[in-house]
DNA sequence: AGTACCAGCCTGGTATCCCAAATTGGTATC
DNA sequence: GATACCAATTTGGGATACCAGGCTGGTACT
C-alpha cells in the first residue's frame, strides 16, 4: 500500500469521516464520469487498490455498487468501464421521459410548489461567464431537483440514475452557445408551467425538451464517433 | 463452516455452476421474499455465513446487491430486512404506473406484437385448481413480461424492480377468489387493447388496474397491520 | 434499590493470504 | 514463418485474521 496515498486518505478522512468503500466509490465514480478513465477501458481490482490506497475488500464493494449504477460492467472475468452505447442513450430518453413527466405532473398538482423558485435561482446562477462544466452540472441537476419536488423517492431515484448514465455522453456532446441558451429557456418554461399548475403544458414542454436533447445528443455523438474512437473510447452503435 | 451444508452446496454447484455470491444472493432473496425472514428482522453477516456455508466475502457481496434491490437496508451499523412501508407502496404504484404505461404504449406501437400471445397463454395456464402461490407469481410476471415486450431495457428493469419490492406485500395481501378473477380479466383486457394497437385504451386500462391494485393492497395491509405486527413483521405507516 | 461504570463479547470494516482459472509470452516443432 | 504448446504471471473469487466501536451484562458503589 502506498504510504503517501494512505496518509492523504487518512487526512481526508479526518476532515470528512467516510468509509474506505464510500471513498473509493466516490473517487472512482468521479474518474469515470470525468472521463479520466475512458469508456471501454479495463479495470483491475489491484490497480484500484494501489491507486486509492485501499485494500481489495472496499474496492470490490465499490465496484459492485458502481456496477448497479451501470458505470462499469463485467467483461467475463474482469471489470470494464461501460462503453458509450448509442442505442442505450435512446432507451434512456424514453425512460426518463416517462418518469420525469410523471414527476412534473405530481409536482404541478401539489399545494406547495415553493421549491420551484429555488430551482429557478439555480438556473439563473449561470451566465455568459460561467464555465461550461458548471452549465453541464446545472443542466443535470435541474432535472434531478425537479423530480425531487414530486416527493416520490422512486421517480427521483430513476431520474438521478438516468442522468448519471447520461452525464458522460452529455459531456462529450458538442454543444454550442445557442444550445445552452435554448436549454436554459426551455428549463424556465417548464418551471413556469409547473408553477402555474398547468400539468399538461409542463408535460408537453418537458417531453419536447427531452426529445430535442436526445436528438442533439445522439446526432452529435454519431457524427463524432470517429473522434471518440480516436481518443480510445469504446462506442457501441445504435 | 458447516461441512454438511458445504457438501450440499458443492453438490448443487456441480449441477449448476454458480458462484458462491450468486448462490447466497439467490437463496437469501428467496428467504426474504418468501417471508422466511420477516420484514424488520436483523441480519448478521456471520449468521448468513454459517447458514449458507459461504465465507464473509461472498456474503457481503450478496448483501450489497440486495441492498440496491431495496430488500435489505443498513440500520446504522448492521443489516436489516426492509420493513413493509405503506407510504413506499403508494409511491411505487405511481412509479410503476409511469413506466408500465410508457412500456405498453411502446409495445402497442410496435410492428411485431406476437409476444402478447405468449403472455396470454401464461395467464391462461392458471385455473381454479392452480395454487395461490402460482397465481401470485404469474400476476407479477405478467407485468414484467409485458414490459419486456417494449424492448426498452430501462423500463423493463424499472418494472422488475418495482414488482420485486411489491412481491412481499402482495403475498401478505388478503386476496379473495373474486380479486384473482378480476385481475385475470383486467390483464386480458390490457393485452387485447395492446394487441389491437389501441395505445390510449391500453394505457387507461393499465392505469386503472394499477390504481385498483394499489388501493386493495394498501387497504388490506392497513386493516391487517395488527396481524402483521403479531407475526413480528415491521410495518411502517403511510 | 438504583445507578454509574467497566470488562467482555459481538459486529461490521479492513487487510491479507490462498487458490483456480485465464491470459500471456516465449519456445520448440512442423 | 506459422502454430501448437507449456510455464509464469496475473486476475478475480474466496477464506481468514485482525481491528475498532458499540452493545450487554454484571458488579460495585451510593
Amino acid at each position: 500500500m502506498d504510504l503517501v496515498l494512505a496518509a492523504v486518505n487518512a487526512a481526508l478522512e479526518s476532515v470528512t469521516p467516510m468509509s474506505q468503500m464510500q471513498n473509493v466509490e466516490k473517487q472512482l465514480r468521479e474518474m469515470i464520469l470525468g472521463l479520466e478513465i475512458g469508456p471501454g477501458e479495463r479495470l483491475t481490482e489491484r490497480w484500484i487498490e494501489g491507486r486509492f490506497g485501499a485494500s481489495r475488500t472496499p474496492v470490490r464493494a465499490a465496484l459492485l455498487r458502481l456496477e448497479t449504477e451501470g458505470l462499469i460492467g463485467r467483461d467475463g472475468r474482469g471489470w470494464t468501464v461501460a462503453p458509450i452505447n448509442l442505442a442505450e442513450l435512446g432507451q434512456i430518453a424514453v425512460y426518463r421521459e416517462a418518469v420525469e413527466v410523471a414527476a412534473v405532473r405530481l409536482t404541478a398538482a401539489l399545494e406547495d410548489r415553493n421549491g420551484i423558485d429555488v430551482i429557478a435561482a439555480m438556473l439563473d446562477s449561470c451566465d455568459a461567464e460561467t464555465p461550461r462544466e458548471e452549465w453541464h452540472r446545472v443542466g443535470l441537476d435541474f432535472h434531478i431537483e425537479l423530480a425531487r419536488l414530486s416527493g416520490n423517492e422512486f421517480l427521483l431515484r430513476a431520474v438521478r440514475d438516468a442522468m448519471t448514465r447520461l452525464s458522460r455522453a452529455r459531456w462529450l456532446e458538442v454543444r454550442d452557445e445557442m444550445a445552452l441558451g435554448r436549454a436554459w429557456a426551455e428549463h424556465h418554461a417548464i418551471l413556469a408551467a409547473t408553477r402555474a399548475g398547468h400539468a399538461d403544458e409542463a408535460a408537453r414542454l418537458l417531453s419536447a425538451h427531452i426529445a430535442g436533447s436526445r436528438d442533439r445528443l445522439v446526432t452529435s455523438l454519431h457524427d463524432d464517433r470517429r473522434g471518440l474512437r480516436a481518443r480510445g473510447f469504446a462506442v457501441v452503435a445504435a
